[in-house]
DNA sequence: TACTTGGCATAACTGAAGGTTGTGGCTTTG
DNA sequence: CAAAGCCACAACCTTCAGTTATGCCAAGTA
């Protein structure tokens, strides 16, 4: 089976015709049509059917798709990591973070940066978590900026600040003389909440804490990033829990905020392959998150 | 990346040359320097280094190195499994099973199939249960007869026999009066053992019962089959755990055995693919399976 | 029914990719 | 110093994946 088969199979597969695959596959029809005629010799078994002149997948060609599909992906990550190695050094520092931190963190360190490195070129992406793991393996960046970014097997994790959760509401939601004092998480029971959909190892152990409380908090609204979040708190939607990065983001004047009673600290750490040491530029990079974080 | 070079690339980090990776890949050298050269100037970085006119992998080609040795892996059981697929119903009984059971049980079934199917066409493996899994998996074989054959996660799993463990020993070693007695595990304290090697369900769960005895059996060989347990238990090397098939080979003749005194029975145990029902003959040859391994 | 449209197959042709043999330079080895 | 092993270059050849042009078939549509 050779790959060129192997990917006008997918191609069709996707597609749902044998014209729609050459397309994809940026060759003509007829080509297509005599790849896939040779795969099928090739194998000794039809891969589809044709059926009122329409492609219908065999059962065989069942069998084999997840199998392809899988090839095809790696073939895929195999693509993109030697893309990026080969742009290697060609930029210094690929930072990857969270859209949160994008915004709130992120871009002062940057500025600041440029200050001791004034022609350096920086490149930003914003990931959640899982896609973070990703994109620093196959090498396309080099630093992941996360929260609570639990050590990923072959990542090492570097923690750069603790902070507290953070509970913000609508203004004038609680007494002003109360904002200091930390919120028990049983003040939550019942109340209307925005939720963070799980997807993040911080958003996910928040997920389950809130999963305890009697009655339920009432989340009619779930979003995907802690300023979607916070930018509904900002229209009265209901309370929600966030990092202090999305809390402190306006400086507090569009919601109210105050820390949540609870034993575990949000952790912001870096994250980024072993293998590989920081160079000047990275570590340089890190300290300023770290500095401003701090704050 | 095209395949071709993505196999030239394996071909020489298995052969640690260009010569032997034509060789390998049936070309000539000159056209596998060449698509080297070729792989290299896509990629944009060197692959290998030419060090005294040998080739030397670059730090890059190590880190591609997993990445594709996984993919060729992958493309190998593609591989098989299409080669199996056209050849299927070409043969209506292949069979996989542990070489114990090739030996003590399997035999038998399939000359008493013949005498229901003559003119049948059986193919029969051996393997030990890992590879089993892989081998239907792939359609290369349709049943798999093992001994706890644990529910693997794509596969249908049908207790055919229950059995005890039985310890085998050198003959004369117990008393002929308590051979009916089953023997307690503590006796095994301190005894002289063969060990299987854990690769077996049934193996595995043997070790850990007698990993807890104190002072621990000492088990100075170690084998891979229950029949090379047997043989050495027969020269007197020792004791060993076995499953009643091995224990029954001879007739007992060259060794004693006993049932171990054990809350966990032996399960004999067909696993074959859930998708694909079984046919006539398939289904014949398990019932006799059943009743022969009764007795 | 007649016409159009979308989809697959066939035929004849073309170019580049991948193969070959032959040769030469460079090491390592006895 | 000769021999052997390994890699690179050159010139040439074959094959095969790609092209355009065309035809057939089924289904939708006026």
């Amino acid at each position: 089976m050779r790959l060129r088969y192997i990917e006008l199979f997918h191609a069709v597969l996707t597609t749902g015709s044998l014209t729609g695959a050459a397309n994809l596959l940026n060759i003509s029809q007829p080509a297509a049509s005599k790849a896939l005629q040779q795969a099928e010799q090739q194998l000794g078994f039809a891969l589809f059917s044709r059926v009122r002149g329409r492609l219908q997948p065999t059962e065989q060609a069942l069998l084999l798709r997840q199998r392809i599909e899988k090839i095809i992906q790696e073939l895929n990550e195999l693509q993109r990591l030697t893309a990026n190695m080969s742009l290697t050094d060609s930029c210094p520092l690929r930072v990857t973070c969270t859209p949160a931190l994008a915004e709130a963190l992120v871009p002062n360190a940057i500025t600041s940066l440029r200050k001791t490195f004034p022609a350096t070129t920086v490149e930003l992406f914003t990931q959640h978590s899982a896609v973070m793991y990703e994109s620093l393996m196959l090498h396309e960046t080099d630093i992941g900026l996360t929260l609570q970014g639990t050590g990923r097997q072959n990542l090492s994790r570097e923690p750069l600040c603790r902070g507290q959760v953070m509970v913000i509401a609508p203004p004038g939601w609680w007494p002003v003389t109360e904002l200091k004092r930390p919120l028990p998480i049983a003040a939550l029971a019942g109340q209307p909440m925005i939720g963070i959909a799980v997807q993040d190892a911080l958003g996910s152990m928040l997920q389950s804490h809130l999963a305890q409380l009697a009655p339920a908090p009432r989340t009619s609204v779930r979003v995907q990033t802690y300023q979607l979040a916070h930018a509904l708190v900002a229209q009265g939607e209901g309370l929600a829990l966030v990092d202090p990065f999305t809390a402190r983001r306006d400086g507090g004047k569009a919601v109210q905020m105050r820390p949540l009673d609870l034993r575990i600290d949000v952790v912001l750490c870096a994250i980024y392959r072993p293998d590989s040491p920081l160079n000047a530029v990275q570590k340089r990079f890190l300290s300023l998150v770290r500095q401003l974080a701090q704050r």
